[in-house]
DNA sequence: ACTTACCGTAAGTCATCACTTACGATTCGT
DNA sequence: ACGAATCGTAAGTGATGACTTACGGTAAGT
């Protein structure tokens, strides 16, 4: 999964809630669930889309379902903003260099 | 701006047009819109949500409006993916040595 | 075997947001 | 000073998506 379906699933509060949530570790649905003021299929559906996007990676066990933070989606994420974070620097750098350019011509 | 502000803004797939098309440096709204099959205010509506998101900055000259990317703003996004990130590698060790465990024990 | 617990999916509703056209404000050129 | 250019904002419309309840399916407990 690219990049942008993990961008797009951060966006929504509930699902960065749900994020937070499993970075101590692993949970289950219900656990995830517990304590959040939505019903518990809508947990099922952003879990859902986390899973899509790459952020999230799921274990069957036996009754349950455990849910985890998957470090190769985050980490898609964090080059994307690397590379754009580079350009953005390199940009500003030359902007700069470029206006002193001509503060020395006047 | 939080960092909740720029995942929003960069959850729109226009607006990633912007993003890229401002990464070599400044541009008016004019040329930004130049191409781009949305109209002229839609872009600029686009503009202020990034803009608000902290993820960009207006320099106004004469009569156009320069926009530049913020690395400031970008950077934000940057540091709570890579707390994301360091979470998720420490439960995924974490889980990885509980298993050992386990079987150890079996 | 039967009940209970845990979970995903389907269908439907409601709000949010991206886009359009129309308009007003400011600045440049002549 | 006047017309053209550049841009932001307002109002309205259509589509996407987040939520609900209802249901089915599988595993665990007794």
């Amino acid at each position: 999964m690219p990049y942008q379906d993990a961008i797009t699933a951060l966006a929504d509060p509930t699902r960065r809630v749900i994020i937070d949530r499993l970075r101590a570790g692993a949970l289950p649905v219900g656990a995830i669930a517990a304590g959040m003021t939505i019903s518990r299929p809508a947990v099922s559906q952003h879990l859902r889309v986390l899973s899509d996007a790459g952020l999230l990676k799921v274990t069957p066990q036996g009754n349950r379902r455990l849910y985890a933070i998957a470090p190769e989606g985050v980490d898609e994420l964090r080059r994307y903003l690397d590379t754009l974070w580079d350009d953005a620097l390199a940009a500003f750098a030359q902007a700069a260099t470029e206006k002193a350019r001509e503060k020395d011509n006047a």
